[in-house]
DNA sequence: GGGATTTGATTGCGGACGCAAGTATTACCC
DNA sequence: GGGTAATACTTGCGTCCGCAATCAAATCCC
């Protein structure tokens, strides 16, 4: 018999999927509901609003946002549709496209982002003591060095 | 101005959000490389497994896997095809299809199983001390009680 | 410097899933 | 008890997104 999870082990685990699951729903459903926006798309601004120029090159947001480069590009096309973000050649590289953030998309995004993270703090945050938020992010820093190297079971 | 995350909110947000998306993806990815199954097939074989008579109401099984009603549907016609998962009309309640564990889907989770719960203990568990996890497990229940009653946002 | 390899972005295709509509059955209520 | 409302499931349609193929441009290497 394999080595099972105990009922902490279990709480933690289903604890980590519930949360992140309920807690991410509902901020989309805010976005969506107050803003007409998803929640990828508003990713996307927040992402580019955070960097020098307002720019990024196609290849690194996506990464960046862990979407697969087609997903990025079509993405990208309805923000462009709507305005938010503009396409722009890179001069250095011409085989990079660059996302700018455009004027509009910036005061959209000016409007959203205090909703956003009213949010995180209404469904996430407040719920917790200050030690609990410092053991949350202590424990989650635990995880993630974990990340890098562990590849090697592929 | 809002009301900001300071770095430790913040640290708490982005870790949640890190975690969680790279531990399930991690999982996903073994799922599909070692045994050919999503992370979905898998829940659904996992629920029916837990419960009495390894059957439930299709209502049911949706909701307990935030899936709509269409989605557990074809999710059900992938592994009804497989073999894994049978219909069956309830008699009590006619509207009702009940989804039932076959024997040859529960040998298959019976084989997945232990590899699932040993990518759990690997990439999440023993990246962390027992009171780490009692503090992960307590801080996640102090948040689920803030779901329910939390909808008079709408 | 010119051909082979690598990198960046897009498009075709297909899978997964949510919403709305449709159908069947049950529950409610006068 | 018969009509209305509610519930359970399925299907049509549209959207999102990943993979593979394609094309353009840069880099490598002799």
């Amino acid at each position: 018999m394999t080595d099972w999870l105990d009922d902490e082990e279990m709480a933690a685990w289903l604890g980590l999927v519930d949360v992140s699951s309920g807690v991410m729903g509902a901020l989309e459903a805010e976005l969506m509901a107050h803003h007409g926006i998803t929640a990828g798309d508003y990713g996307v601004l927040a992402r580019l609003s955070e960097v020098e120029g307002s720019r990024m090159r196609m290849c690194d947001l996506a990464s960046a946002l862990h979407l697969s480069p087609s997903g990025l590009t079509r993405r990208l096309d309805g923000l462009v549709k709507r305005g938010l973000v503009a396409r722009e050649p890179s001069v250095e590289d011409r085989r990079v496209m660059l996302a700018v953030l455009t004027a509009s998309g910036r005061s959209f995004l000016e409007q959203v982002a205090p909703m956003h993270v009213d949010g995180v703090r209404r469904h996430f945050i407040s719920r917790l003591s200050r030690t609990q938020l410092r053991n949350l992010a202590s424990a989650f820093r635990s995880v993630e060095r974990g990340f890098a190297p562990a590849d090697r079971s592929e």
